[in-house]
This record gives structure tokens, C-alpha cells and sequence, in this order.
DNA sequence: TCAAACTTTCAGAAATATTTGAAAGTTTAG
DNA sequence: CTAAACTTTCAAATATTTCTGAAAGTTTGA
């Protein structure tokens, strides 16, 4: 697919927003170039489209499908793989959150809860203890206000922004 | 500082979880120095705890400061600058939201906007432009959100859980 | 069963990001 | 003013992450 002038800035933008955001240049562009394709693309397409390699595209694509944000579709008629973008932004958002909760929060109120386990009776770790039950704590409520967008639909999450108002 | 078996935990296993939010491991590990350092540091004993070398301490003390997580502290009779971070959860969670927005959300909410203008009348690129819309309509709302957060306090917080349940 | 069509893997190459440490810059006490 | 004490800078070194491409693996249709 030759893109056009803005379709390659959407692209490109893309792959630099998910650079700061802590997510592969590859990874967030093939996701860009997706979320404007009409139709699922091969592998072959979106290596040619974004100039990237075989291997790259494979294991960039397997990422994305993981994350619950492409689908493998198959074309009758075509014995190649193609992929295609969920375009639904809430559905998009509840698969991020989900796996950033599972991989970015989860893990810390592991860590801090074990840590609070075993300086609990240690006055020397009085400053350590403290710090870790408010983290905790406070990972807790957002780990639960996740949960709750995750199972939610567009009409709570309006809802909620009317409450906040 | 010597830091004990759980301190020494705790400041590595924050530079670990650091390094998935994207965040450097030194800032981190900083971080979680200070946080659970009863006073502040000088760079001189954060090289000395962490050992790194005094370029990298600056250089991550400083971006500590510019994202409002740790202060710069006189201490009567000494010419050296001690650095004590701000330990309150709340106030963290605030600085982290209010930089993240602006380092992260906002230059999306500009870039889809300028996308969008330049393909508004263009009839080939109804699907970058839907896209456009939708993930900006999307970020606009949790840059609400994140306002607001800013500028709340742990009650607000408390009353939104309330609502959610 | 076979071979063409396609996908996956992975070691090494390339690109990025982080860290060091010495030199330059700044501040302060005397 | 000057020199010691301290901080900042930044080019080069190191470490980490990402990417390539060829080889190995898998699937499918005849």
C-alpha cells in the first residue's frame, strides 16, 4: 500500500508518540498503518509499506496480536496471513489497560507487598515501611478503578465524566 | 548510606519497574533512594550508595527536580546541595499525572489535530480521519480526566472511588 | 508424498539510550 | 582576589534494544 502524505505523517507520528510512550517505533507504526487500512494486509504489504524487515513485521505483528489490538483474518482464496487493527477506540483502550495493569502495575503491588512483609516489625525500616504501604495502597485504587474500565463500556465512562465535572 | 538487604530491595526493584514505565533505571533507583531516606542526600553519598558515577547522579537529580519529585534542600553549614524527595502520594502521583500529560498526551492531541485538518475534505482519507477523530475525541476526555486530577485532592479521590463502586 | 508458499526463529549487525569521568564552570569563604 | 569546594557539561565508552536476513520450520494443494 503506497500511503499518502498524511498518511504517512499519521504513521510516522505515531511511531514517535509510541517511542515516548515506551513502545517500539515498529510496533506502534504497523498498529498506525492498520488502524487506516480498510482492509487486513500480509506481511508482505506492510514490510513493503514501512520498509522494514520480514522478521521485524513477524514479530512486531505477533506483539500486537498478544496485546489483543490485531486480529488474524483469513482471506479465502489466500493461503498468506492477514492481519487487521480493532478500530474501536474504547475496545482499544480496554485491551491497553488491561495489559498495562497486568504488566506494569500488577508486578509492583507484588514487589511492595512482599517488601512490607518483611521490614513489617524492623524499626530501622520504619521509612521503608511507610513509603511502601502508601504505594501500595495507592496502586491498589488505581489497579481497581483499571478493573472497573476494563469491564466497563462507553456509557460508564460518560457517566463518569459527568460525575467529575 | 548503607542500605540494608530490604532497602537495597526495594531501590532495585523500583529501577526494574522503572525501566518497564520507560523511565531510566538510575532516575528510579534515585528515586526510590530518596523516598526512603529520612534525610536528604548529597550527591556525593547517592554515588556512594548507588554506585554511579557523579555525571549520572546530577543528570537524573536534575530530572527529578524538573518533574517536581524531589527538591533541592540547604543544610545549614554545608556548602554541598542535599536533595530530599516529596513523600506524599498524592503529591507524587499529581507530578507524575501533570508531566505525563504533558510530555505524552498532549503532542498527541496536536499532532491528530493537525492530521484532521489537513484531510477533512478529502474523500480518500475517511478512514485516517475517522481514526483521527476517534482517538482524539478518546484523548481529549482522559486529558480531561488528568486535569482534573491535577488539581484535586486525596478526597476527590476517595469520592470518585465511592461513585465507581 | 513432495515441493511451493508461507511463517517463524535467532545470531549477528545496527541503532539508541545510558553512563562515565575528566575538564570546564560556578560559588563561596577568607 | 584566589583557591578550594562544589556542580555541570559533554564527548567517548558501554550497555541495551531493535532490526535484519538467511536458514529452519510449517502448512497446503496437487
Amino acid at each position: 500500500m503506497k500511503l499518502s502524505e498524511q498518511q504517512e505523517k499519521f504513521v510516522h507520528t505515531w511511531g514517535i508518540l509510541g517511542t515516548n510512550w515506551g513502545i517500539n517505533k515498529t510496533m506502534a507504526q504497523i498498529h498506525a498503518l492498520l488502524l487506516i487500512s480498510e482492509k487486513a494486509q500480509s506481511t508482505e504489504e506492510m514490510m513493503e509499506t514501512l520498509q522494514i524487515s520480514r522478521g521485524n513485521t513477524n514479530m512486531n505483528v505477533r506483539a500486537l496480536v498478544e496485546w489483543g489490538l490485531v486480529s488474524k483474518e483469513m482471506i479465502s482464496g489466500d493461503r498468506k496471513d492477514f492481519y487487521g487493527a480493532k478500530k474501536d477506540i474504547w475496545v482499544i483502550a480496554r485491551q491497553i489497560a488491561k495489559q498495562r495493569r497486568q504488566r506494569e502495575l500488577e508486578p509492583v503491588i507484588a514487589a511492595l507487598s512482599e517488601i512490607k512483609k518483611d521490614v513489617k516489625n524492623d524499626p530501622n525500616e520504619k521509612e521503608l515501611f511507610n513509603r511502601a504501604e502508601d504505594i501500595e495502597d495507592f496502586a491498589l485504587k488505581i489497579d481497581s478503578i483499571m478493573d472497573k474500565f476494563e469491564r466497563s463500556d462507553e456509557k460508564w465512562f460518560y457517566k463518569l465524566l459527568l460525575k467529575l465535572a
